[in-house]
RNA sequence: GGGCGAUUAGUUCAAUGGUAGAACGCUGCAUUCACAUUGCAGAGGCACAAGUUCGAUUCUUGUAUCGCCCACCA
């Protein structure tokens, strides 16, 4: 069979990860050892060969999937990949938390489990239409000119040309995943998934359709939930505007052109005698009447104590004209202009709004004061535009409940959070929780499942099904039967509240069961001098370009080598260099113990019965290293497991017993070097996969198989 | 504004209620017999203050600095 092969050129010199990473990676992956259906059972008695093992030491594969169903004991261990947008290319965090996901799953494929990597990539609804957008924009077409089928077809043409690009890449760094299960969250099983739980929402009267003041992106064209919007700091100004008898401040003139009340707290005794009153106040459009209402809310220490309401700009403002019955102006609309309401200024952008606004309250003497202002500002994650709050129509999601239960799922210890910490920013969040906007007016997404509606719902309502709809949910599959729920979820803590906390609302809503047991949210990887990677202020790090130059094993090894206790990694170069040396180390150890074995009679069991002192000193060390790594592992404790091994084999294996053996020549030192060493390689085999496959290769072990199917 | 975490060698990080370790860098020596991507040796460090304790880098409290998350003030 093509690619089944061990690399039979020699063991050169210097190891050079680039003439074996790729065959390697095919040789795992055409046999089908990622798929859990195709992992060889048991122990292969056949063979007492010794020496380099051949293409014939590979016994043939039983089968333990569908066939052998019946008589499988075997335990599962399945992860659900976070599936990278379609559109992305792989950074350092990816590189990270794919690296250790693949550690895990090597690890219990090793320990015997059935083990699934289950991977896929999302639509990413705005982010992919952006991309697309700017694509036809360079050919001077805009979505509109196309209109939604053409674009659609545009977008699905453009995923297949690009779509895959993230999944080449994690090849690259070695990821073990089921590439054979690969999904897509819009492919035609997918869609019935998020059809089914819309319908079931809606049917339990959870999803409403609504009026409310959304964050809208007058760029992007959309509604956005509050996690999906960003602030920054900008250089404002701060206005205060005679109202009648008050004061009031504002950064934003232009919106009280939609002011219908006036706010004051009730306990502020220079305003409450107001409260009731309906006041005639002078304004850039002529006179007016506003009403002074009380609310608790509102801060008496800031500006002048007496704040606007303007119910169709504002959220909280919004909740303030409901209780008290306020009329709703919108001046602001969704392309970010001036609407009707605002009369003479209708068709002016907001900025030029406020300008003109600011001058005529000049002229009409109602400006009492103007001074710099440093506030936060709104903007859209995706693409930066100030948002504008809106009154707008848009479907929501209750989430009472469902935060509910969420809630209860991690307090009760079903699913646990690794480290323990970031539960309480999931808490946090389910405590305050509002309905989630789910609706979104682009239009690469799932469409929402009702006639006539043009909306499509949040990427995040269809990657909240991801642990069940991945595995074949609503049908009711072999793979959900037996690998739901999943086990362990690696993310960035970016996306607790956006990804995590709905994909537990989901798996006890539609599964009634928890999505997985363990969450590992995993360090960010930020620059050295502890500032966020970010590809626009060119501060970012490309793994594939690290990949390229020192291999995919020094460069899971430098990822790994820095994830200790702490949460965040500043990266360091330096790592890499670490790592490349200990695969050269490794390399030529081996070389080393080859030429002490080859060609001779040494078995790598008849060890055990050994009196030399100085063999029972590394063996011994070897064991404890092997109990203390397996455990780290098992406590998601990757950084500390790989110190560990490193200290052991170069400082312990290597500089004292290897040196030591060049004085002594007999069996038991040449049984032992082979027993370390191999024992050794396994350790390290999913922290550096490519490295020990390759040296594996060329060790005489009997009933050799490949070692990512070998036995821990 | 609220929360979380950090502060240890030149740098990035560990460990620890009683001699503080690693990697990279640095200095010296050695070796070409697995590896010069080497070996051996060496220099060099617990943010500050108070408390608990026989004893604190470690526990408690406070201060300072830094980072991240959440909220968002009209």
């Amino acid at each position: 069979m093509l690619g089944n092969t061990p690399p039979n050129d020699e063991l050169n010199k210097p190891y050079n990860p680039k003439n074996h990473e790729e065959k390697i990676y095919k040789m795992w992956e055409e046999p089908g050892y990622f798929n859990p259906d195709r992992l060889p059972v048991g122990a292969d008695q056949r063979g007492n060969e010794r020496g380099p093992a051949s293409p014939k030491l590979q016994r043939p594969l039983r089968l333990v999937g569908d066939e052998a169903r019946g008589e499988s004991t075997r335990k599962t261990f399945c992860i659900t990949m976070a599936p990278p947008n379609v559109t992305g290319s792989l950074h350092m965090g990816h590189a990270l938390g794919y690296t250790l996901s693949d550690i895990l799953v090597r690890f219990k494929r090793m320990r015997g489990f059935e083990t699934l990597w289950l991977p896929g990539t999302d639509h990413a609804g705005i982010a992919t239409q952006n991309v697309v957008e700017k694509e036809l924009k360079k050919q001077g077409v805009s979505r509109h000119d196309l209109g939604r089928e053409k674009f659609l077809e545009k977008v699905w043409e453009w995923k297949e040309k690009y779509g895959h690009t993230i999944i080449d890449q994690l090849k690259k760094l070695g990821a073990s995943a089921d590439w054979s299960r690969l999904r897509f969250t819009m492919d035609e099983g997918y869609v019935k998934a998020v059809e089914t739980a819309f319908k079931h929402y809606y049917d339990k009267s959870w999803i409403y359709q609504g009026e409310r003041v959304i964050n809208w992106c007058p760029r992007c064209a959309t509604s956005l939930s509050d996690l999906e919007v960003e602030y920054k700091e900008e250089n404002a100004e701060w206005f205060e505007i005679k109202y009648g008898p008050l004061v009031i401040g504002t950064v934003r003139p232009e919106t009280k052109l939609g002011d219908t009340a006036i706010a004051v707290n009730p306990q502020d005794p220079r305003y409450k005698n107001l409260i009731g009153q309906e006041l005639e106040i002078e304004t850039v459009l002529g006179p007016a009447k506003m009403k002074v209402v009380g609310d608790p809310k509102v801060d008496m220490e800031f500006g002048t104590g007496a704040m606007k309401v303007t119910p169709a700009h504002d959220a909280h403002d919004f909740e303030l004209a409901e209780k008290n019955n306020l009329e709703k102006k919108q001046v602001i609309g969704p392309d970010g202009r001036m609407t009707a309401l605002a009369q003479k200024y209708a068709g002016l952008t907001v900025k030029e709004a406020r300008k003109q606004i600011v001058a005529d309250l000049e002229k009409k003497n109602l400006l009492v004061s103007r001074k710099p202002y440093l506030h936060n500002i709104a903007v859209c994650y995706r693409c930066d535009t100030i948002i504008e709050p809106l009154l707008s129509k848009q479907w929501f999601l209750k989430m009472k409940e469902l935060a509910q239960t969420a809630s209860d799922a991690v307090k009760n210890g079903q699913i646990k959070f690794h480290p323990h910490n970031f539960a309480k920013t999931y808490f946090d969040w389910l405590d305050n929780i509002r309905d989630w906007t789910i609706s979104r007016q682009i239009w690469w997404g799932h469409k929402i499942p009702l006639d006539g509606v043009s909306d499509v719902l949040d990427t995040w309502f269809s990657s909240a099904l991801w642990p069940f709809a991945a595995l074949g949910w609503p049908k009711k599959t072999k793979d959900l039967e037996r690998f739901y729920p999943t086990n362990v979820l690696t993310n960035d803590r970016g996306i607790i509240n956006l990804w995590d906390t709905r994909m537990i609302f989901s798996g006890l809503e539609f599964m009634n069961e928890k999505p997985f047991s363990n969450l590992i949210i995993h360090a960010t990887v930020m620059t050295r001098e502890g500032k966020r990677m970010s590809k626009s202020l060119g501060t970012g790090i490309d793994p594939l370009q690290l990949i390229e130059e020192y291999g995919a094993d020094a460069t899971r090894f430098a990822l790994i080598w820095q994830t200790m206790g702490g949460q965040d990694i500043k990266w360091q170069q330096e790592s890499l260099v670490a790592g490349k040396k200990f695969m050269n180390k490794i390399w030529n150890a081996t070389r080393f113990v080859l030429q002490r074995t080859g060609n001779s009679k040494f078995e790598v069991r008849s060890l055990k019965q050994t009196q030399i002192s100085e063999n029972k000193d590394v063996i011994n060390k070897f064991d404890v290293t092997k109990k203390t790594v397996t455990d780290l592992i098992e406590s998601y404790e990757f950084g500390p497991a790989l110190h560990l091994l490193y200290d052991f084999f170069w400082h312990d294996f290597c500089d004292k017993y290897l040196e030591q053996t060049k004085k002594l020549n007999d069996e038991e030192t040449g049984s032992t070097l082979l027993y370390v060493l191999t024992g050794s390689l396994k350790l390290l085999h999913p922290f550096i996969p490519f490295i020990t496959e390759i040296l594996w290769g060329k060790l005489p072990v009997p009933n050799k198989k490949f070692l990512i199917i070998e036995s821990w």
